[in-house]
DNA sequence: ACTAATAACATTTTT
DNA sequence: TGTTATTAGT
């Protein structure tokens, strides 16, 4: 029966929380204490006791949380789990303000603003107003904005605050309300939205309009979120309006990783949810399933040095496992090569793959050093947070020509391209434009459509280019609501130009941006692919638009996850993740804890709860590191131990010489009787390392001062000869796993069937057709996506047959033949 | 209007 | 040190 199996598995206090059902619950679930568990078993539990699916909303912070949640869920009640409503805060959010556009003076269409369109747009208002540019950094004045949006202060509301604007006197800022709204109205104008406006809008609309508040509560008869430490004022706000009457909600996080207060996030929210839903019930996780017990109390002894916090005593019944390991390096050289020995060494002598380990670093700047050490070694790497894919040149450029054919007005869009490919309309010609836009609050485009009467002093050249460009952009937006996203897309590349630019360029960078833009075309094409498959065969350039500008790097490369490769990426993105070794490093003062910490507790104690999810992110091995010095901003700078290495309980330490490293900024180095910044400590509180593993590793000091590392002295030691093949990624492909990019139009894979037409031109064989129709349930099929599954089901007629399938590893899905691409293996 | 040279700059960043 | 933005020069 379904019932035992959402409950089994569950040990008691979860299963309380799944089965609480009479008010408000908070779920404090500890590091690694099975909490997608409970939100998924509770998810399931709900719609088993008869809970339609759109009754039912889960909000989350990530696609990536919610996509997983999703599978889990299906694999419980099937392909009611598609109708959920369930997403990240933005997505859904997106999705109803889609529906309720014109309520609030935007249409179905929006664009959606990432923050380079908002911090451009902020730079281009900053000029036009004559102020500062050096007093006025667009970066700042975007934080300033966002943190009062996300308070859901209105421009409006902003001008009469006093402190807000005796703060920004102070700060020598005193027209950022003025600048907030000129933005304001800039993206009205342009039927723009930003990150930040998809919650503030929302929240207008709820309180702007009770009977669309009413109408959603009601819908949404059980709200569940994600994360609850994370979330801002807003998102808070507005989980309030929708739960207000009815009180069923359930609230799941922990107040010991809230990281992200520089976002606005706020941890009251959950620290005082109890006090906003009076009777709500309180449930502690407390056992943590995934890391040994040497980790879980260290990570306890160190986050016990917070203040502020809801009490909770997390604890492991696994192995005690070993100690956790600091590592004193000479240089932050020295520090990556210790970490990429220790990689390749846990490899051989423990068979730990390199997917199951990590490198977690404070800044992205220290991916780099990793990166060149693992280099050396062949070690295959991922490093995350670089340039996304969609943050590419190339990339951006197209998505503005998709993103005009959908949203003429989109202003940010249309400067991108309003000149590339260049065809002589200069920055004289697009500042005259925005002037006149500027003049009667009207959209870039519509002067560019009609530049005669709003008085622009053109020559009869630039005239006749502007008459170009718009009839260009008019010819993409007349067909935008008839040509699925893939034509159109395709047809956008081609006709304007982008890819003859591109083509041009024959050196390998521009090989390399062709390759994207394939790629890109791809992507669309397995987009609109699946959502036919999945029953939605019109899928627009607009559907794909709101989709991508939501997605970020993590979302977007499921398939990668059984590569060879070692994880770098920073604490921060950790978070949620879990490997069987990770590599803290660059455990100095001025690093980790970042400087920008030093004069408020508060966000001190932030930092420290970074470490806090860096340390429990650890299954089996936690190795610590620091490097004496490090090169930054061109010179060597040197540093001492992290104050954060006396946090942790010596007694689950293993230091490399003697002590707990003091911060004693005097402490010199490289000498064998100087300990190197390690203050004497007593002797119970370390141990020594007598792991024979050491062998490898001479102490830095050891070596000569001064010396400069060679990596000859590591390499007979460990000449480990695994996976030659070093693979490199700094960016995620989306939608499809990364193989050999394909052209245009995309090769089907061998053995994969198509039943009918699809975006692509056919290739398909009749035989393929016989064989799909005669599909009946109890076969296994292979899908070229979402691999292998089981037939369950199969009904309706012609174009609307359809095979409801229990794929292995994605849950149940719901095809539909006419466009599924599958194979019969059984 | 484009390229080349120089100056400024530099946490973290789920969306 | 590397990147990015602005500026000067053609």
């Amino acid at each position: 029966m379904i019932a035992d199996e959402i409950l089994d598995s569950l040990n008691e206090e979860q299963r309380a929380a799944v089965l609480y059902n009479d008010g408000p619950a908070l779920v404090i679930a500890g590091a690694g204490s099975g909490k997608t568990r409970v939100l998924t078993h509770k998810i399931a539990r709900l719609l088993s006791e008869g809970y339609a699916p759109w009754n039912i909303l889960a909000l989350t912070f990530t696609n990536k949380a919610a996509n997983e949640m999703k599978m889990r869920i299906s694999r419980f009640v099937g392909t009611l789990a598609q109708g959920l409503w369930m997403g990240t805060f933005h997505s859904v959010f997106a999705r109803i303000l889609r529906t309720e556009a014109e309520a609030l003076g935007f249409t179905h269409n929006f664009t959606i603003y990432d923050a380079a369109d908002s911090k451009s747009l902020l730079k281009a208002i900053i000029k036009e107003m004559g102020l500062d540019e050096k007093t006025y950094k667009p970066g700042t004045v975007q934080n300033h904005i966002s943190n009062a949006k996300n308070r859901l202060i209105l421009p409006s509301a902003y001008a009469a605050d006093r402190q807000m604007i005796q703060a920004d006197e102070a700060a020598k800022m005193p027209a950022i309300h003025a600048i907030y709204r000129r933005y304001w109205e800039r993206c009205k104008q342009a039927d723009a939205m930003d990150f930040d406006d998809l919650l503030l809008y929302t929240w207008l609309l709820f309180d702007g309009q009770p009977e669309v508040r009413e109408k959603y509560a009601t819908q949404f008869s059980y709200v569940l979120v994600d994360e609850y430490q994370d979330t801002n004022f807003a998102q808070h706000s507005i989980v309030w309006q929708l739960t207000a009457t009815h009180q069923h909600i359930c609230v799941v996080g922990d107040d010991a990783q809230s990281i992200y207060s520089f976002r606005g996030a706020n941890i009251d929210n959950i620290l005082k949810f109890s006090q906003q839903y009076t009777g709500t019930r309180l449930f502690k996780l407390q056992q943590n399933y995934r890391s040994t017990q040497t980790i879980v109390n260290a990570a306890n002894s160190l986050i016990a040095k917070n203040s502020e916090q809801i009490r909770k005593e997390v604890f492991s019944e696994k192995d005690k496992g070993e100690a956790i390991r600091l590592f004193g390096a000479y240089s932050d050289i020295e520090e990556g090569e210790i970490v990429a020995n220790k990689i390749t060494e846990l490899c051989h002598r423990k068979d730990i793959p390199y997917s199951q380990q990590a490198i977690l670093y404070r800044t992205n700047a220290q991916s780099r050093i990793f990166e060149e050490a693992l280099r050396k070694r062949s070690i295959p790497c991922r490093i995350y947070g670089g340039l996304s894919f969609y943050q590419r040149k190339e990339i951006k450029d197209v998505i503005a020509y998709f993103r005009l054919a959908v949203n003429p007005h989109d202003e940010e869009a249309l400067k991108r391209i309003i000149n590339y490919p260049a065809r002589g309309i200069g920055n004289t010609t697009v500042s005259r434009i925005t002037e006149a836009a500027n003049k009667v609050g009207c959209s870039l485009w519509e002067v560019v459509c009609d530049p005669i009467s709003h008085g622009l002093p053109l020559n009869k050249g630039t005239h006749a280019k502007l008459q170009a460009f718009q009839s260009l952009i008019n010819a993409f937006i007349s067909v935008a609501d008839t040509r699925n996203a893939y034509e159109l897309g395709q047809d956008i590349i081609r006709q304007s130009g982008v890819m003859n630019d591109i083509i041009q360029d024959r050196t390998p960078e521009g090989m390399s941006r062709q390759e994207n833009i394939e790629e890109f075309v791809a992507s669309i094409h397995d987009f609109c692919s699946t959502r036919e498959e999945e029953g939605n065969p019109h899928m627009m350039l607009g559907d794909f638009l709101s989709e991508v500008s939501l997605l970020s790097e993590l979302d977007t490369d499921k398939g990668n996850e059984d590569e060879e490769k070692v994880t770098l990426m920073t604490m921060h993105s950790a978070k949620g993740l879990e490997f069987r070794v990770v590599y803290i490093v660059g455990l100095e003062e001025n690093l980790f804890p970042s400087p920008m910490a030093q004069d408020s507790y508060k966000q001190m104690e932030e930092e420290r709860r970074l470490f806090y999810v860096a340390i429990t992110r650890a299954e089996e091995y936690c190795f610590l590191s620091f490097a004496r010095s490090r090169f930054r901003y061109g010179k060597t700078e040197f540093s001492t131990p992290s104050r954060f290495l006396k946090d942790i309980d010596p007694h689950y330490i293993t230091m490399p010489d003697a002590g707990i490293p003091s911060h004693n900024p005097s402490a010199t180095i490289n000498s064998p009787t100087d300990n190197g910044g390690f203050a004497r400590r007593p002797f119970h509180s370390w141990r020594e390392n007598n792991d024979e593993n050491d062998r490898s590793y001479t102490p830095s000091w050891q070596r000569r001062a001064g010396s400069t590392f060679r990596d000859e002295e590591y390499a007979d030691t460990h000449s480990g000869n695994y996976n030659k093949e070093y693979t490199y990624t700094s960016s995620s492909t989306p939608f499809r796993k990364p193989v050999t990019p394909h052209t245009v139009p995309p090769a089907i894979p061998p053995g994969m069937k198509r039943v009918s037409r699809t975006p692509t031109p056919s290739t398909t064989s009749p035989a393929n057709v016989s064989s799909s129709e005669g599909l009946y349930a109890g076969q296994i099929i292979e899908h070229e996506r979402f691999g292998i599954g089981d037939v369950l089901k199969v009904e309706g007629d012609g174009d609307n047959r359809k095979a409801t399938i229990r794929f292995r590893n994605v849950g149940d899905k719901q095809l539909l033949l006419r466009f599924a691409r599958f194979k019969i293996i059984k």
